[in-house]
DNA sequence: ATTAATCTTGACCGTTCGGTCAGGTTTATT
DNA sequence: AATAAACCTGACCGAACGGTCAAGATTAAT
C-alpha cells in the first residue's frame, strides 16, 4: 500500500507536472510564437526567442532540448485550435448556416491570431516539411467527411453542382488571406490594418460572396 | 569626335551589357528564385545559390554584392510580372469579363509561376521589410484606379453593391493559394499535384464562383 | 602585340548560430 | 535536518553563415 501510494503520486506528479515547468513552458512557447510569426523558422534564433520570454537561452533548451521541437510543440499548439475551429462546420444541418458559422470562425480566427496562421502559411509555404504527416492524415480524413456532407448538398440540390474540394480551398485561402497578408492590406489602407467596422464589412462580404456563389442564396 | 565617338561606344557597351555578364546575371537569377522559393529568405544561402547556379559562390559576390541585393532583384523581376498579368484588367470594358479575364491571368500565373509567387508570399508574410515602398506607391495607386472601374459598374448597375476592395483580396486570395499552399493541396489530393485537368476545373470554378458572387452572373 | 578591362576563384575572416555542460540554486520529499 | 530531484545559467564549442581579397585567367580595345 505504501507502494501503491508513492507510486500514484509520482504518476500524479508528472502528469499535471510541477507548476514551474507549466509556467514556463508557457512563457517559452508564447515567445515561440512571436519570433516565429515575424522571422520564420530559419530567422528565428534562440537568442531571440529568449529575450522576448525574458529567460536565458540555456533555459530554452532545458525545456526544450532543440529549436525543431520547441517549433513542432507550437505547430502542433495551431493544428489544434485550427482543429477546435473547423469542428463549426458540423454544427448546422443545412448549407447557409453551416457554411457561414465556418467561414466566420476561420475569419475570427484569422482576426485575433494571425501569428498563428502565419506560421502556418509558411510552414506550407516551405513544403510542410514537418506536418506532411498530419495534412495527408487528420486533415485529409476531416476534409473527406467535408466533402460527404457538401456532396449531399449538391445532391439534394441545396446548392449548385461543384467541385466541394475547390469550394474549400477558396475558403482557407480567402479567410487565412486576411492574417497572412495584413501587411500587404494594411500598405494599402493607408498604412493602417483594418478597423473593426472594416473587418466586420470583410466578413460579411466574403459571406455574401461565397455563399452567392455556390448558388446557396437567392 | 573622337571623343564623341569612344563615349558613345562606352555608354553603349554599359547599356547592352557584355554577353557573360548577361549570361551569368540569368544564371545567378534563376538559381536565386529557386532557392529563395524553397527556403526563405534567411534559409536560403549563396552557397546553395551558388551551387544551383553551378558557379563558386565568390563569383555571386561579383555580379551581385550582397545577398539582400540579388534577393531584391529577385523580387523587383517578380513585382514586374505581377504588373504586367494586372494590366489584363483592363482589356475589357463590361465587367464579366474583365474579371474573368484577370482571374484567369492570375491562375495561369500560379500554375505557370508558383516559385516566383511563393517568395513573395514570404516576404508578405515577414511584413514586407523590403517591399513597402512598392507596395504602398505602385500597387495602391494600381488598386485606386480599379477600384473606381468596379465603382462605375456598381453605379451602373451592371453588379452588385460591395467593396472593391474586398473583392480584389478575395480574388489574389484565392488565385494564389494555388500556387503558395501547393503542399497542402498535394497533401489532399493523394499527394499528386493538381493534373492540368483538375487544374482547369479549379480555374472554372474559381471564375463562376466570384462572378456569380458578386451578380455579375445570371 | 600590348595594354586595359573584365571575369574567376580558393582561401580566408569575423560573426552568429544551435547546442552543451559543469556547477550552483531552489524546491520537494522523507 | 538531510537528501534528492528539479531548475537555472555563464561560459564555452564546432559549424555554417555572408562577405572579402589577392592573384591569376580571359576577353576586348588599341
Amino acid at each position: 500500500m505504501k507502494n501503491d501510494l508513492s507510486k500514484y503520486k509520482k504518476t500524479a506528479k508528472s502528469v499535471r507536472k510541477n507548476q514551474i515547468r507549466i509556467n514556463n513552458e508557457r512563457r517559452i512557447l508564447a515567445a515561440a510564437v512571436k519570433i516565429f510569426a515575424g522571422y520564420g523558422y530559419q530567422g528565428a534564433t534562440m537568442r531571440k526567442i529568449a529575450e522576448e520570454a525574458g529567460l536565458p537561452k540555456a533555459n530554452l533548451h532545458y525545456y526544450f532540448q532543440t529549436k525543431e521541437q520547441l517549433y513542432r510543440q507550437v505547430l502542433d499548439g495551431i493544428f489544434k485550435d485550427w482543429l477546435a475551429a473547423a469542428n463549426t462546420f458540423d454544427e448546422c444541418e443545412e448549407p447557409v448556416e453551416a457554411l457561414r458559422g465556418y467561414i466566420e470562425t476561420k475569419m475570427d480566427l484569422s482576426r485575433k491570431r494571425p501569428l498563428e496562421s502565419r506560421i502556418w502559411a509558411e510552414e506550407i509555404l516551405r513544403g510542410a516539411p514537418l506536418i506532411q504527416d498530419q495534412l495527408e492524415q487528420t486533415l485529409a480524413a476531416w476534409l473527406d467527411t467535408r466533402v460527404k456532407r457538401i456532396t449531399d448538398w449538391i445532391n439534394t440540390g441545396t446548392i449548385q453542382a461543384l467541385n466541394p474540394r475547390i469550394l474549400m480551398y477558396m475558403i482557407w485561402a480567402v479567410t487565412q488571406h486576411f492574417a497572412d497578408f495584413e501587411s500587404q492590406i494594411r500598405a494599402l489602407n493607408q498604412q493602417q490594418n483594418l478597423s473593426d467596422e472594416q473587418f466586420a464589412e470583410a466578413k460579411k462580404q466574403v459571406v455574401q460572396t461565397i455563399l452567392k456563389g455556390i448558388g446557396a442564396l437567392d
